[in-house]
DNA sequence: GCCAACGTTGGC
DNA sequence: GCCAACGTTGGC
């Protein structure tokens, strides 16, 4: 099993929306390198879910459960989506400066590469943030 | 195939 | 609102 970080902007989709719609189709990524991140997604792989520009914290976790297709919100066959449902609220959302201020994590995609909006995770970032989420 | 110009994302 | 970082586009 692998694990992932998507973000989304509140203003445009919230992780409140997220838990009342219970699955989404996670479409519109229009970036080479987070539709590769969305490709290499598996049924059961499990999804940070974090607020940028508002919030600029990690919300919850999200199970993937339908891995890839084609993108229906484009003509273009470049694109793609995954469907990902709502598994779990952190009791204690992370905030990007605690993620900043652990340099075990500094290597993370969220810090190094503020703009990708899709991308991995590795296990032991995972387990050091779920550390933090209580 | 290089690179300048431009657009977008996202933290501050 | 500003600006850095980065991706994409298009002229050559």
């Amino acid at each position: 099993m692998n694990y992932w970080l998507v973000k989304s902007e509140p203003g445009s989709y919230s992780w409140d929306e997220f838990v009342k719609d219970k699955t989404t189709d996670w479409t519109g990524v229009r970036n080479y390198g987070a539709r590769n991140n969305l490709q290499a997604m598996k049924k059961g792989d499990l999804v940070f879910f974090y607020h940028s520009l508002e919030g600029l914290k990690i919300m919850g976790i999200g199970k993937v459960v339908k891995e890839s297709f084609y993108d229906p919100t484009t003509e273009n066959p470049a694109w793609v989506a995954v469907t990902l449902k709502a598994e779990k609220k952190l009791k204690n959302p992370v905030a990007l400066k605690d993620l900043k201020a652990d340099h075990r994590l500094k290597d993370m995609a969220l810090i190094k590469n503020t703009r990708l909006s899709v991308q991995p995770v590795k296990p032991s970032e995972w387990e050091i943030i779920m550390q933090y989420a209580g």
